[in-house]
DNA sequence: GCATGTCGCGCACGCTGTACCCTAAGGTAG
DNA sequence: CTACCTTAGGGTACAGCGTGCGCGACATGC
C-alpha cells in the first residue's frame, strides 16, 4: 500500500521499509563462508570480515550459527555437495571417477584438506554421508560383502584425501606466498636441496625432477597410488 | 669468584646470579611443545601459555623460533624422530611395520594430524626426511625403479596419513568433550542413527557396528587398507 | 677498562571469538 | 487499533591471541 507514502513529509525521515525476507540465512552465510575461504585462505576468514561481506555486523551471523566451528562444518559439507556421483558402471571405472572429483574438489578449495584433518573423515553432514553411501553401494554392487566395502570405502578415501592433502598445503603455501608456483619452486628449491644432501635417494629424485611441471607429475603420482589400490581391492574379488 | 658477594650491603640488592647456560633453547621450548600439544591439545597452545610453563615470558620464546608456525613445523618434525626404522628384510613386512608405527605416532599426537594437513606431506624437516629416505631404499631394494618407488612411498604414507587422520579427529572430540569414549559415543549414537536415516546401507553398517570395540575394529580397518595397498603395489613386481 | 653481542622481559598494538543486552520490525490476539 | 511477543540484526565489551619493539642484565673479546 504506496498511499501513506504521500504523508511523509521528508525523504529523511521515511522509515526505508525493508526486511520482507530476511537477508542472513545460514545458506547465504556458509556459501559466502566458502567464497571467502576460497579467496583468501583459512587463515583470513574472520567472523567480522565475513560479515562485512554479507553487509552485516559480526555478531549478527550467531543468529543462524551456533560459532566459528559449526560453520567451517557446515561449509564443509557444503563443499562436498559439489560432487557429482556418476552413474554406475563398471566399479573401478566408478570408483575412480569419485575418486577425481574428490581430488579436484580438494584441490579447488584447499583449506578443505587442513579442515578434514580437524573434522575427521566419519562427520556427519548430509553431503559426505550421501557420497559415502554411494560408494558403499558401489563396491557392494561389484561383490564385497557389506563389512568388507566399509573397509574398502575408508581405504579409497584415506588414500584420496592423504595425497590430496599433501597437494593442497602445497598450493596453499604458494598461495600465500603471493608468487606464481614457478617463482615459488625455484626460490624455495636451494634450501631443498641442502636439506636432501645427505639423502642420496631423495636426492636424486629432487635432481630428477627439477624443471619438471609439478602438476603434471602430481596427477601422474596421484593415478599411479589410486589404481595400485584399486588393484589391491581387486585381488579380493578373484 | 664469591668474593665480591660480601660487598654488597643489602641481600634486596644482590644481583642475583644464574644463566651460566640458556635456560631456554630451542630443543627445549620444542619439546615442551610437544607435551603440551598431547596434554592439552592443540587448541590450548598458546605462546604465553608455552613459555609460563617453561618459566619465561611470552616473547622470550621468540629469541629462538621464529614465530609459532616455525614452532609448529619443528614440533611436527620433532614427533617425527620418534619413528623407529626397522631393519631391512622383506620389503613387505618392513612396510607394513613402518607403517604402523606411523600410525601409532599419529595416534599418540592428535594434533599432528591436522597439521600435517597444513604443512604437507613433503615437508623439510630432517626426521621426516629421513623417514622417506628409508622408504624409498626399502622399495627400490624390493625391485621398483627409483621414479616408481617414489610413487609407491607416497601412496603408503598417503594411505596411512589419511586413515589415521580420521581416527585422530575422533580422538580429539572425544578428548576435547571431557568424557570416556564410551560415554561420549553413547552420547552421540542418538543423532548419528537419525543422520544416517535416509541411507539404507550406512544404516546398516552403523547398526551391526552398535556395542562394538572402536579402537579394535579401527585397527582392523587399518590392517585391511593396508594389505590392500601393499597387494597392490606387489602386482607390479610381478 | 670498554664494546659488542646474546638472553630474557614487559609493554603495547591490532586482532580474534563470542556473551550480553538493546532496538526495530513484523505477526498475532484481544 | 492497540498490546504483546517473537525474531533479525547491531553495538559494546571482555578476555585472550601473536608478535614488534626497546630495555636492562649479563658474557665475552679486546
Amino acid at each position: 500500500m504506496p498511499e501513506d507514502d504521500k504523508q511523509i513529509p521528508s525523504v529523511w525521515a521515511r522509515p526505508r521499509k525493508e526486511r520482507q525476507q530476511p537477508l542472513l540465512t545460514r545458506e547465504s552465510i556458509v556459501a559466502e563462508a566458502v567464497r571467502l575461504l576460497d579467496e583468501e585462505g583459512a587463515d583470513n576468514l574472520s567472523m567480522r570480515r565475513l560479515g562485512s561481506r554479507l553487509g552485516a555486523g559480526a555478531t549478527s551471523l550467531y543468529r543462524h550459527v551456533a560459532n566459528k566451528d559449526e560453520l567451517l562444518e557446515l561449509a564443509l559439507d557444503a563443499v562436498h555437495g559439489e560432487l557429482p556421483l556418476p552413474g554406475t558402471g563398471e566399479w573401478r571405472a566408478t570408483m575412480s571417477e569419485v575418486a577425481r572429483a574428490l581430488r579436484a574438489t580438494i584441490l579447488r578449495h584447499p583449506w578443505l584438506a587442513a579442515k578434514l584433518g580437524e573434522a575427521g573423515l566419519a562427520y556427519l553432514g548430509p553431503n559426505m554421508l550421501r557420497q559415502s553411501e554411494f560408494m558403499l553401494g558401489v563396491m557392494e554392487d561389484a561383490g564385497f560383502p557389506p563389512a568388507e566395502a566399509d573397509m574398502a570405502v575408508t581405504t579409497v578415501t584415506a588414500y584420496v584425501v592423504g595425497v590430496s592433502t599433501g597437494e593442497a598445503a602445497w598450493l596453499s603455501m604458494v598461495a600465500r606466498s603471493g608468487q606464481s608456483e614457478q617463482e615459488w619452486t625455484e626460490r624455495l628449491w636451494p634450501a631443498a636441496e641442502r636439506a636432501v644432501q645427505d639423502f642420496p635417494r631423495l636426492r636424486a629424485r629432487y635432481a630428477a625432477q627439477r624443471g619438471g611441471d609439478t602438476s603434471s607429475s602430481n596427477e601422474e603420482t596421484f593415478e599411479y597410488g589410486l589404481q595400485r589400490v584399486l588393484d589391491g581391492l581387486q585381488t579380493r574379488l578373484g
